[in-house]
DNA sequence: CTCCGTGCAAATGGTTTGCATCTTA
DNA sequence: TAAGATGCAAACCATTTGCACGGAG
């Protein structure tokens, strides 16, 4: 995507264009890295010296929102702990949070194709599948 | 491993057995939903009202290093954002945090049997692995 | 002119640390 | 009795929120 198309993207969704805006989004589009929100400010703070972390964290929810990005973090940014190794899917709910397991030979059989392509031995893996439940389409 | 195991091994390994620490790793140990401090804080509540979280922190901390659970989160608790919104796996180092992309047909297409046995159409996914890199091994 | 965006400052909340007290071995 | 474990309180720090000012449309 390059600066016009997401200059006509962000008018299209009623969205202003302004000089840092244009520099976070440009910034964090073409990373190859998966940077950090701290990253992003480095790096952007070198020609918009005036810059904040709250711009910056600002534009980010609406690229979320805009489906530009993936954030990559686990619920609400608290950490969960394992003692066990079975693949599943987790089958969660972007409206209200919920979260369903669903494990089954299918699943792992086709996981464990993915990492024998991969080369790798994994220490442990989350499949998560977003949806909106039945209950939040009413 | 059941409760005499556990004991053996905190004692091998030089750690003193304490009820709240084998109220926690038995309650870490013996769940399948990938638990948070806090839930594992309220359920060794019920038994033990004086655990403090403090505890429950050193207790995973222990069994980290023991290798007997596997800690779930990227880098040191910040949150990465990746402009690859197709379907691929994360590659995630544990230790460094490092996340890699992995991008083929077989992702997509092992991907797609599994969300058509689940017989729901996610608006996204997320796929993880968690690996130790090869700087890390060293 | 109006509304949205920006950015300072303060709040939030999961996790970590300092330290005094208590327990295990 | 010594080394280690516990738990209160305070610190930490990435992220979020309240709010007043400023710039885009």
């Amino acid at each position: 995507m390059n600066k016009e198309q997401l200059i006509s993207m962000l008018r299209e969704n009623g969205h202003k264009v302004t000089p840092q805006r244009i520099a976070i989004c440009e910034e964090v589009l073409s990373s190859k890295e998966h940077p950090t929100a701290e990253a992003i400010f480095e790096k952007v703070s070198k020609r918009h010296p005036a810059i904040s972390f709250t711009t910056v964290y600002h534009t980010l929810d609406l690229l979320k929102k805009l489906e530009l990005i993936h954030e990559i973090r686990f619920d609400n940014r608290v950490t969960r702990y394992d003692p066990n190794t079975s693949v599943h899917v987790n089958i969660i709910c972007q409206k209200c949070g919920k979260i369903s397991d669903y494990e089954s030979d299918t699943v792992k059989i086709q996981w464990n194709h993915i990492i024998s392509e991969l080369k790798i031995q994994p220490i442990g893996q989350r499949l998560d599948a977003y949806v909106i439940c039945g209950d939040c389409k009413e």
